[in-house]
DNA sequence: GTCCTACTTCAAGTCGGCTTGAGGTCAAGT
DNA sequence: ACTTGACCTCAAGCCGACTTGAAGTAGGAC
């Protein structure tokens, strides 16, 4: 595959990501470019599908320094994978109560109780914390 | 009902929030303590209520001021109903792109390619970013 | 009455995750 | 030749969310 490379201003286009927040990440070792063409950074278009992981893994509450570790290539091969898996584990029981938020908002946002707080309804998240 | 107030320290001990934080939370307006008692704060015990639900917003990746927001009881009351719904609807979204990367990371963790990104399978996630 | 312990205030410091700004490089257009 | 625009580096700044530290107070045990 001949000229698939893209330079920054591309990636910014095409991921919304900031310049300034692509050469942090580079810095950081999150991403790389292949190559400089001069000072010029250019980057794979896979570096898009990078940043939407980087993405994804922000949200879901990972800092920086976990994403490196569990993506890195150079990265140790086994504990790494035993991480990948313990994440995972993280991760169920986050998502368990981001449901059980997402149903008692929704209940909230309906429910003509006057302070929140006195609908029973609204308190069975807070058992399981 | 009686004497059901609580001190600082019994809130630390059940909650395991530390008390500058705690007393951070008051100044910012996410909580209230009941009185002073000379210069010490009483609780109500539905402070532990209000501390989880704080925890589990965060881990939602609210911010204090969203927070605040949200469950102010002063706060605004129909804006504020249309912002949980609206909040729920958020919920949904991250909860959908945690539960892909979930399953995406234990694929990952059993996977034998030597690097994530080459797995088909890890790819799906990326799509709907 | 004085010691301890648990609490208080207020200002300043820390940390993660970026952003901003000053000053420089480089290729292309006119 | 010169300007324009997109890129660069490096140091410093900023924001949110707390934490830390110094110095003070209040109530009970002895």
């Amino acid at each position: 595959m001949g000229k698939t490379e893209i330079g920054i201003g591309e990636v910014v286009r095409r991921s919304g990501v900031p310049a300034s927040t692509l050469r942090y990440y580079e810095e950081r070792g999150l991403i790389a470019s292949v190559r400089r063409q001069g000072l010029t950074r250019v980057f794979a278009p896979a570096v898009l599908e990078q940043l939407a992981l980087i993405a994804v893994c922000r949200t879901a509450g990972f800092s920086l320094d976990e994403i490196t570790l569990m993506f890195s290539p150079d990265g140790s091969p086994s504990p790494n994978r035993a991480m990948l898996a313990a994440k995972a584990d993280e991760l169920d029981v986050t998502i368990q109560k981001l449901a059980s938020m997402r149903d008692d908002l929704r209940h909230a946002a309906a429910c003509p109780a006057p302070t929140h707080m006195e609908c029973p309804t609204f308190r069975r998240v807070l058992g399981q914390t």
